[in-house]
DNA sequence: TAATCTGGTTTTAAAATGCAACCTAATTCG
DNA sequence: CGAATTAGGTTGCATTTTAAAACCAGATTA
């Protein structure tokens, strides 16, 4: 059968995960973080089969996380670009990829070694703050009310 | 032809899709946090069919994401919990969820309001930040030499 | 003791994935 | 200039995944 989708849920993991929870959509986000912006670019990079790729830049583009440039001079070469609504996904990537780096480390040691451009300094690792800016864990947090199955 | 894995990836990001990056396993992660742990319990509300519950529980455990607790007298009772590193994914889901009320906002207004149990008061949105606590957007910050293809 | 609950496994379909082949327009190379 | 290559796809096909429903066995409850 078909796969579910969320569009209507009124979780909104949920319906994040519909624009940007299957297994190639968010690596290509992470790739577009990086730089990469053509279609043979993020097919190379990733190693995607070009009919998933396509499906997935033209469903992230109707979603408007990224938009297609024509960058051609006769209008045949495109570049796929983050919109606002992508790059605010930044935070999401990043914490999965600290998380990646934390608990299922590669020998090789390449963690994330992501620098602020202004200081040279590394980025600290992604938290849920209080409003004091102290790192808090799931322990420390409560959803007033909420009767329950409203999450799903 | 099968769904493309990427246990052996040298980008994090990747082998962390690999365990939790499919339609299911967030929400059942995300559900997990919010206090479930029976298997008719994420069943119902999360409207998942049985084969594919039981598949992505077993492998949540298998990845040590959550683990499975007898709790039954006769040894016929299970929760499902989080494991430490489950409960690492938090500032992810909060990230995605933060993301999913500012740009699919429902109309309903059930934004995310989680609060500080310590104060009560709300917490902030999730961010990437410099050494200071000073928030950063992606043109904020580089990644140090890293030939370029390493990520794939 | 019968009914129900829990926690699954087993079919069976529709749908998604991945690969390879093909295709057209633009660009580069000799 | 002509040929080869590149960019950006589309199409067909075999293989997997998914979802739904049926079924099932061991506890628990009525």
């Amino acid at each position: 059968m078909a796969r579910k989708r969320f569009d209507d849920s009124n979780c909104s993991v949920a319906r994040a995960l519909n624009e940007v929870g299957d297994w190639w959509s968010l690596l290509i986000i992470l790739h577009a973080m990086y730089g990469t912006r053509r279609f043979v670019d993020f097919e190379r990079q990733l190693g995607i089969a070009k009919n998933i790729l396509g499906d997935r830049l033209t469903r992230l583009v109707d979603n408007r996380v990224l938009r297609k440039v024509d960058v051609g001079e006769h209008g045949s070469r495109f570049e796929y670009r983050l919109t606002e609504k992508g790059q605010d996904l930044f935070p999401v990537v990043i914490a999965l990829r600290q998380w990646g780096d934390k608990w299922n480390p590669v020998s090789d040691e390449s963690q994330l070694d992501l620098r602020d451009r202004a200081t040279g300094r590394a980025v600290q690792p992604v938290t849920v703050q209080d409003a004091d800016g102290n790192p808090l864990t799931i322990r420390d947090v409560f959803v007033p009310d909420e009767p329950g199955t409203k999450t799903a």
